[in-house]
Order: C-alpha cells, then sequence, then structure tokens
DNA sequence: ACTGTTATCGTAAACGTTTACGGAAGGCAT
DNA sequence: ATGCCTTCCGTAAACGTTTACGATAACAGT
C-alpha cells in the first residue's frame, strides 16, 4: 500500500496525492477531501524511509538515557512522568517519541555517533550530563540540535535545564539551621555527575552563610544506591560527636540509611534529622516520612520539549529560536524526618527494633 | 559524506563500496580493505533511510512500554536490566534498540498502529499485556514479528515469556503453611492484567493442596503502588481475627504496608508475616528485610532477545523458528519479614514508633 | 584459436517519498 | 483576439542505498 496504488486507485496523479496529504495548498478541495478518504479507508501510511530519505528528516526525537541510572532517578521513576510531558508537546506535532537505550557495555559517545550519524533522529534530549560530558562536544560541532537535561561545565552555548541542586542543598541547610542544628552532614555520591558538584556547594554556600565553618570531614561520599545510604549511616555513627543531621542527595539512599540507623538502634526524625531528595512516592510511606523536595516532572518535560523544538529548524516559526538554559525550581515536602531537636541527645536507648 | 561521495573518492564505482561494506563475496580483499580505511577515515556511516528504502528493514527493534507500568516494576528498575539483557544480543547482530513510550494520553493499539505501519521498526517486544490484549491480535493479524513479555488469554499462536505468578503464589503460600499458617490473605491488583489473574490462581491452587479452604474475604485487592499496599494493610487491620500472613504482589506496596501496620503498633516479622514480590535493591534495607522472590532480569532480556531473533526472517538461519512459550521461574529469597509463629499473638504492645 | 570458468567490478533499476517546474484551463480586463 | 493571473494538476528528478545483471579480463583446458 503505497502512495502509487493510492494514486492509481484514485486515478490522480502520484503528485497530487501526496500534496492533498501533507496540506499543500495548490490542490482542490474536492480532490483533497476524496484522497484523505481514501487513505483512511485503504489504510494507507506513509513509509517514514522514503520520507526521510526524501526530506532529510526523521520526525523522530530521541531521550536519551543511560541504563545506569541512578542518582537522581529513585529507580527509574523519574523517566516516566518526564516523557509523559515531553510526548504531550510532541504529539501535537506530529514528532515521535524513543528512548534511546545506551547499554553500560558501550561508551555513551560512540552510541551518540551511531545514532546521529545514522540519521535516526532529528533531534535530542541528553540527561545524566556528567560535568564534562563529551556528548555536548559532540553535538555542538556536529550542529544537532539537542537539549540537555542538566548542565555541564563544558564550555559553549547550549539549551539545558536543571534541577536546582544547589537551591535545594542550601534550603536543606537553612532549614536545619533554622531547627538549631550545628553539625550537618552531607552523603552525597563522589561523581564526576555534575549534580554532585552542584550540591556540596549550595552545601557550602549555605552553611558560611549562617556562620558555620565548612568541615569536610561531613561530607561523606557513597553511590545513590540503597547501599550509599547504608555506608553513609555508618560513616555517621563513626563520628564523635554524632552528627545531628544529614542530608543526602537521593531517596534510595534514605532507605539505606534508615535501615543501618535502626540496626544500631538510632531513630531518624528522632535522634538525628533527615532531609532527603527527591520526592517520590514511598516518602510519605517510610517511617519516618521523608521530608524532601518535590519536582514536577510533567512540567519539566513540556518545558524540555518546547526548548527542542525551538533549537529545530523546522519549528522555527512556531517557536522562535531562543536559548534556554533553566534552572528548575523544587518544593520541599515537609515530613516526619527532620522533626528533632539537636539539644536532647542523641544515644537513647533503643526501643526494640523487629528482626536486628 | 554519502556513498557517493566515498566511491568518488576512491575512484570506485558506488556499487562496489556498498558490497565491500556490506562483506560480499565478489570483491577483491585489497579493494575492500581500501574502503574500509576509507570508510573509518572518512567518518562514513550508511544513511539508515536509503537503507531500509531499498531493503524494506530497519534494523530496529522496539520494546513498547506503558507510561503506567506498576505493577511488576518497582518504579522502572525492572526494565533497565531487562533491556541490557536484550541490547547485549542485538548488539551482536548490528540490531538498535529503541524504547517505545506510550503516553497516557493514547491508545495503545493506536500507537502501535503507526509505529509499524510507519516501518519504524523490524520487531517488537511488547511487555504488561493485559488477559485480554488486542495488540496481541494486531500483530499477529498484520504478521510482525514480536513476542511477548507476558501471556495473555489471547487465542494464537504466538511467543511469549512470562514471569512465573502462579509459581511465585504458590510457593509462597506453601512456605507460610509450613510455618503454621492457616489465614493467609493476599493483596492483589484487581485488575484486567494477567498477572492478577495469575497470582491468584496460584494461591488458590496452593491453599487446595493444603486442604485448607479459600475465603474470598481474604483477597485484598489494591493497586501496585504504595497506597495500595496502605489500604491492604487498613482492611487487614479490620479482620477478626486479623490473618497472620499476607501476599503482596509488588514491592511498593510493601512499603505502604508496612507504614500502615506501623502506625498501628503491629510489627511485620513479628506479629505478622509478609512475603512480597518481586525483590528490588531496596528488599534487604527494609526494616524487617522482606522475604522476597529474586528474578535474573537480564537473562530474561537475552531470552526475549533470541526469541524474536528465531521470528524475524532475516534471522532464520542463525536462529531457527521456535515457537517460545516460557514460564521464568524465580527464586525465593528468605528475609525477615515472614519470620513469624502464628500462634504468638497477633496483638502485640506495640513499641514506640517514631513520627506516629 | 576457441570455449568455459572464475574473479572482480561497473551499470542501472528500484525502494517510496517530496517538490520544483511547467502546462492546461479558465476567468478577467484590455 | 491578446495578454495576464489564478487554480489545479501532472512530470520527473532527487534523496542514499542495495542488488540483479552484464561486462571485462585473466586464465586454464581443449
Amino acid at each position: 500500500m503505497s502512495i502509487r496504488d493510492l494514486a492509481r486507485h484514485l486515478d490522480i496523479s502520484i503528485g497530487t496525492v501526496s500534496r492533498a496529504l501533507n496540506g499543500k495548498a495548490d490542490v482542490n478541495a474536492e480532490t483533497r477531501e476524496r484522497v484523505l478518504e481514501a487513505a483512511k479507508r485503504l489504510g494507507y501510511v506513509p513509509n517514514q524511509s522514503g520520507r526521510s530519505l526524501r526530506q532529510g528528516t526523521t520526525n523522530t526525537i530521541g531521550f536519551m538515557i543511560e541504563s545506569t541510572i541512578e542518582t537522581v532517578d529513585g529507580g527509574g521513576s523519574f523517566f516516566m512522568p518526564v516523557f509523559e510531558g515531553v510526548q504531550s508537546v510532541f504529539r501535537r506535532h506530529h514528532l515521535d517519541l524513543v528512548a534511546l537505550l545506551c547499554g553500560t557495555d558501550e561508551d555513551p559517545a560512540s552510541y551518540l555517533n551511531r545514532v546521529v550519524a545514522r540519521r535516526f533522529v532529528d533531534g535530542l534530549i541528553i540527561s545524566a550530563t556528567a560535568r564534562n560530558d563529551p556528548r555536548i562536544d559532540f553535538l555542538l560541532e556536529r550542529n544537532i540540535p539537542f537539549v540537555a537535561l542538566g548542565r555541564s561545565a563544558t564550555k559553549g552555548d547550549y539549551p539545558w535545564i536543571d534541577l536546582d541542586f544547589e537551591g535545594v542543598a542550601a534550603t536543606a541547610v537553612e532549614r536545619l539551621v533554622g531547627f538549631g542544628h550545628r553539625r550537618i552532614a552531607i552523603g552525597t555520591p563522589a561523581s564526576d555527575l555534575n549534580l554532585g558538584y552542584l550540591f556540596l556547594d549550595g552545601y557550602k554556600r549555605a552553611l558560611a552563610a549562617s556562620g558555620i565553618d565548612f568541615d569536610p570531614g561531613l561530607v561523606l561520599p557513597a553511590n545513590g544506591h540503597e547501599e550509599g545510604g547504608y555506608q553513609v549511616a555508618s560513616a555517621l555513627l563513626a563520628q564523635k560527636p554524632m552528627p545531628t543531621a544529614i542530608i543526602l542527595v537521593n531517596e534510595n539512599m534514605a532507605i539505606g540509611l534508615y535501615r543501618r540507623l535502626y540496626e544500631a538502634g538510632i531513630h531518624p526524625g528522632r535522634d538525628i534529622a533527615v532531609i532527603g531528595f527527591r520526592e517520590s512516592t514511598q516518602s510519605r510511606f517510610l517511617s519516618p516520612t521523608l521530608t524532601c523536595f518535590r519536582i514536577s516532572l510533567r512540567d519539566l518535560g513540556i518545558k524540555l520539549a518546547e526548548a527542542l523544538l525551538s533549537t529545530l529548524p523546522a519549528f522555527a516559526g512556531q517557536y522562535p529560536p531562543e536559548r534556554v538554559a533553566l534552572i528548575w525550581p523544587m518544593e520541599l515536602v515537609p515530613g516526619e524526618s527532620d522533626r528533632t531537636v539537636p539539644g536532647a541527645g542523641t544515644a537513647h536507648a533503643s526501643t526494640s527494633i523487629p528482626g536486628s
């Protein structure tokens, strides 16, 4: 069922059929009607390869994610809502969205190379940007439209949207200081990911603003998984005196942290204050419920999509080109985990912990 | 940088270049060497659109996931390892894997229609199969190669791999009965998803085998999120006498359940036995750690890929056609949550729960 | 010298589109 | 009647590949 068949069937030239389908102006209203009707009736759908070959465009946008996403993503629940938002915009413009999975055994840059060289997509959304991300240089160099979810330290003018890690860390510190805390630890992945750097930066800045000296010993590096949180808790317990508060970069870490504290008979929310990041569906079901930060992920996706559209030549009319450089705000969601007064003593007699 | 440029640059015909690149036999070893070298040096990558147009094949496989995945997937961590496995197989055959995201506001069947009509992919992996899944009929009808992760009740001969929900439920029941439990509740999504049906089936079967009457009041329907678990716990607490054990279909539910039980002063693992499904990175960090079932997700992905390959015409030589219909086994991982003796009394004086 | 075989390569068609270009037909004013 | 504009449509080229087919040359065998 090609366009040729359709044309033969209608006894019209193939060019007219194409024009009718694509909404070109110079085609009679009645003929267009006939064409559209027949196309629907015969189930004709234009072949994407032919179209791409001719126009040099694929009407497809790729959202690239590594399978080792861990830091922000609470196990994957981060991306789905973002996808939703992106797709809601793209659908209106007849763009398809596919997720590009780069396996752990392949270099992200070479993967990207393959994707763009093959003319798979018209544009890209990349995420989990490293502090120095070769993909950005690559895309800039080849002039491929893209937008980055997460800024990097790379020079160059490109559109990006990033979460306000700095602000989150600062807000958390300010809140804890307001509660009277002075020894505030922070658990963050010692990573080349940019967010680790930013997170620490906000932490330091807020400490300084509160007149508290920065103590490198309170920075507890760990991966973003549950084990990481577990290790952070162990490091916490080893300190004397124990810090009275801890800020985490990732909710999975909170679960590991809770576990280790419970094993030691320390109750988060009573013996130590915990603020986590990012809110997930679990946050309010942990015991204690976790004070954390909410992100409107769907809106983030929408904004990402719009930012990309404004870099696509084909949409220059509708979305005037503008360099998006946006720091995405987040909202604190109070929980039970930071309701604690630092002077009340840290080494409570523990209540019995089931199973430990 | 098309194949034409490459040919001109080498002063060879364009046909020879193509043959050299594709490893055809009738090309001189030395010329092939020259072509390959020049291609690499000039960064030539064949244009996928042109190739697809000519061969009618895209070298791309789509893995379709709805964005509302909830039941099996602990927030997304289910798919990534599966993707890894699938991709590890596909890469060896120069197939690309893309994830197809069907938004919640679009009908999965119509989405699928668009994808295949456009000749986007050569084959498909679909997941989250409903008990009656129109996608399966659609794909069978059009003779599109695919494999389903999850069987449905649909008639027809198609390859599928499914988790052993029935076996899991039965194993859980047997284990609990072995510990002396008689009143065993089950929390499962009252869904049109096939897994809900299968799960309940295994539960009933194992009960019957143990000579325990099936009590419909012990089937507690709820969604697969934390709220669902929370509701299940509420329903549990409302029963007199309270069941001594509960089986859950999803780990997110376990977190909600724990929360509700803690609020009521009931300790899972001491006052009530809990068995969950599926193991995630969190399972051993909950308190009590969750008895659950482990799935080798990467291997599952590998098997899925091989099943698909054996249905692709282009690989009929290497992967002889065979109808895969596989029930994927799972392994019980003991935790602390089901270490309880049913006779020891259910309404312990609760220890203080922080934050409640 | 003729035929047959083999190795290697060039030629050209084909895949399904889109689109620049031109042509035909009609209407209107001069 | 001529010229001009508008509306509509057909023609054909082009996008980048792959591949069936034929051509050439070299070589061996008779």
